[in-house]
DNA sequence: CTTGAACCGGCCGTCGCGGGAGGTCCTAGC
DNA sequence: GCTAGGACCTCCCGCGACGGCCGGTTCAAG
């Protein structure tokens, strides 16, 4: 049987303790005798398992004596909204992976630590934004367009500087010009989010991000980690005290 | 440190037990106590599985002490081509999927016997083509057209006919009529083999599978069982006498 | 001091089999 | 009839990355 149908012993013997097909006879000594039903009945479910089909989603529609091409026709469709999920999923990974791959190619071999970092950042984005989020992040991004994000980098670049700066010099949290700049900063990153709905929830995983995470965030900045961490914190009093 | 890191209590004593992430420092009682460096580390772990990375491969490179991103690249780089080797197979699944789904859908509810004989043959096909093969056989669909492939099977359904004629009339296997239809028939059934190399092997693995299962074959086919039987008979009959 | 939440180690379950141990059976050749 | 070796049997452990439960301990707040 195994030679004939292209299974493996150790398949015909787990289908039998399972009950998904069960030989109808038996020698005296206590071989397995399969017989014609059986043969046909292997086929179909090593066809749905080629499939893709899970044993027991296979030993449900088989048993349906509805004669059920209904069941089957179900079965199927659901496993092919399944798997173009799953194809979703890996076309994502397959991307981020292409894109860290790139990151270190075009670096040519960067600062271990700094690459360690963002291994530590692509972790901290998984566990604040689920799926569908990234998805509409990312959208947003394409939308903006890539200049526009280069645009923003240097503006969000030169923001830190000069916050950097006031910092420095300790400006008092009121000063108009500081407050101006925090104002820039969070327009900068809203600009990130969409606008509405699931954007405040999008918005609020952001900012729960940053409140947890803004020491991890500031290592994998271009800046020192002390000076962001202070910088953290003066962003943090403006706001409040705006 | 499961809330802060978004993992579970479980996935942390998990890579305790194994030895991947164990806590520097224990209190008294015996409670883990994780350090600064170990939410890192648990931080790259994480990272590295949301890519798809083992376990055992993450703890290999994270233990690489050769300060090894040469070695996280060749890790990333195959992880990349596994995954990319793994999405062909998936959109094969789904194309198959979608095939018989149409099937389903375009004959309205067959008969459920010739359906569960499609998925009989889906399981042979299985068993007898390799995947480069099996691609191979579309490519060669694919150059062959549409409207070819309508014609060819046609000229099949004319040549089943011919010949079950012949059968019934027991014509001897000599008859030079009989022996072009044949000869038509191998024709035909070669044009969707590629010629030369593997074409062979495809041809080699399409004879044993119509060896084998011919029956099983002629089951999936718009002819009744006993007249095919004979007909497969008929023509292995002619083949020899040539 | 109590109480409820969090933590501990340990063990079983998942899914589709693979692989091995130790014993029985079957068939071919002598 | 005997023997050799292959095929078969049942029973059990293993994978990978944890989830979940149990009975007991520890911790922090009131």
């Amino acid at each position: 049987m195994a030679r004939v149908s292209g299974t493996t012993v150790r398949a015909l013997r787990h289908y039998d303790e399972i009950g998904l097909l069960s030989p109808s006879e038996r020698t005296a000594s206590g071989h397995r005798r399969y017989t014609e039903l059986d043969v046909r009945r292997l086929y179909q479910v090593r066809a749905l398992r080629s499939l893709g089909v899970s044993l027991e989603e296979i030993a449900s529609v088989l048993s349906d004596s509805t004669g059920g091409l209904g069941a089957m026709r179900d079965l199927l469709a659901e496993q092919l909204r399944g798997l173009e999920v799953h194809a979703t999923q890996v076309r994502q990974l397959t991307e981020q992976l292409r894109g860290l791959l790139g990151q270190i190619d075009r670096a040519s071999m960067p600062d271990p630590d700094q690459f360690l970092t963002t291994l530590e950042m692509i972790s901290v984005f998984e566990t604040y934004f689920t799926t569908e989020q990234r998805e509409q992040l990312a959208r947003r991004r394409a939308e903006l367009g890539s200049e526009s994000i280069e645009a923003a980098k240097s503006e969000w670049a030169g923001l830190v500087e000069e916050l950097l700066r006031h910092v420095e010099e300790d400006t008092p949290v009121e000063d108009p010009q500081v407050r101006s700049l925090v104002a820039r900063w969070d327009a900068l990153a809203g600009r990130f989010h969409a606008d509405g709905g699931d954007g405040e929830q999008t918005k609020a995983a952001a900012q729960r991000m940053w409140d947890d995470n803004s020491e991890e965030i500031g290592r994998s900045l271009p800046w020192p980690t002390d000076r962001m961490r202070d910088l953290v914190r003066y962003l943090e009093r403006v706001r409040q005290a705006g």
